[in-house]
DNA sequence: TAGATTGTTAATCGATTAACAATC
DNA sequence: TAGATTGTTAATCGATTAACAATC
């Protein structure tokens, strides 16, 4: 059984994955490297690397495609899930536009909504489906994975619904918390709590640039 | 000038407000209400409002409008910035829609792009021009906020152009590490991370299921 | 070899949690 | 009053950073 990793980590790794993939075109990199170019301390790298439990070779760095294959098997990213997605909104399209997730683990198979106009159409080439029908057809299906993209009010219900059909884990974008058993695992993906940091982060920044001296504070 | 807030403290800060907003219907509230409801530890929720400045009363709680008050005056959610979009795909038009953004301060006066197809329209109310006549637009209107959300390989481009229209803060939807200059305020919202996290955390879940004895494994 | 980088242990830092007097 | 809750200080916990020997 692997070890718990830190949340801190956790969030880190994908973000090597991504920089090995997308970035680094060289046999072999090393951590001081991977800290310049993601602002981050070159040791902090290397321990968080030791938890996908590579080894490097000292002045060298590490090898990159082992790296990256690492990284994938730790965060599971080489075997798909299947996923319903609940809520056709334009979130929810989107989201069934963004074809990248699949390379992350995540393939939406059906879309469910209760809206007539929407059901028996199909988004991006996902079918949508009446939403009476998702708990039946997770449990026929087997699929373990719902997202749900649906206004605030009806995000419980919908959640209770993916529970019925033996859904277990939830990626919510319902600004809610939502109640489940202990043992349904529920990730929120609140963009209201980014964007109250990014208020936040920008008034400050705002009030310490104009109590500086007005040195070149109007760039025209 | 008020004190630097834990990034922990800063994530939850928005979630009280939003409880108090949609869910509290009482005059007055309790820290250990409010960790009830959001799973947290009653101490670090009292530790969490103090940076607000807002003081309670023994025995009541604190009062549910000075707090939600104290909440929006501390994560400025009650002055809009105006900001721009750049990149109208899917995800672009959805975050166009999505009008909640303005109770968080974040008013999108305008998008744009480079597709002539989409340029001239209006989306949910939003023109779309030209990403040509960005950075101009945005010295001219005082913009400094930027949303990008256009693919990957545009990215630092779009956070260029942004720039030298003065824009101040980017709130960045592409998976890339932008490169920019001190003074400028990146905030990144990074899907494939969360993806990441829900990928490995259910992995782990289902593991932890599966070697349980098989006591109530089927719910069907 | 020389020197950069790994692996690993120790020190520091900061956030969470516990404890408890003050108070409505 | 009695008791729950605040405000605040201390203890704990865990993550980050520093230090350094091992090594290619």
């Amino acid at each position: 059984m692997e070890q718990a990793v830190p949340a801190p980590t956790l969030r880190r790794l994908p973000r090597y994955h991504r920089l090995l993939e997308d970035v680094i075109d060289q046999p072999c990199v090393s951590c001081t490297q991977i800290g310049r170019l993601l602002k981050l301390d070159p040791t902090q790298v290397r321990k968080d690397l030791e938890y996908t439990g590579i080894t490097g070779k000292p002045r060298v760095g590490y090898e990159v495609n082992a790296l990256k294959q690492a990284l994938e098997d730790f965060l599971h990213l080489n075997k798909t899930d299947e996923a319903f997605l609940v809520g056709i909104g334009s979130l929810g399209q989107a989201l069934l536009g963004y074809t990248r997730f699949q390379e992350y683990g995540l393939q939406i198979v059906a879309g469910f909504d209760v809206d007539v106009e929407k059901v028996g159409t199909d988004i991006h080439g996902v079918p949508v489906r009446d939403l009476s029908e998702m708990p039946g057809l997770a449990r026929r299906m087997g699929v373990r994975l719902g997202v749900i993209t649906v206004p605030a009010n009806y995000a419980q219900s919908v959640a209770d619904m993916m529970i019925e059909g033996g859904i277990l884990a939830i990626w919510n974008f319902a600004p809610v918390q939502l109640v489940v058993p202990d043992d349904i695992f529920v990730h929120d993906e609140h963009l209201y709590v980014s964007l109250a940091q990014l208020s936040r982060r920008l008034a400050q920044h705002l009030a310490r640039r104009d109590s500086l001296p007005v040195l070149e504070k109007t760039r025209a």
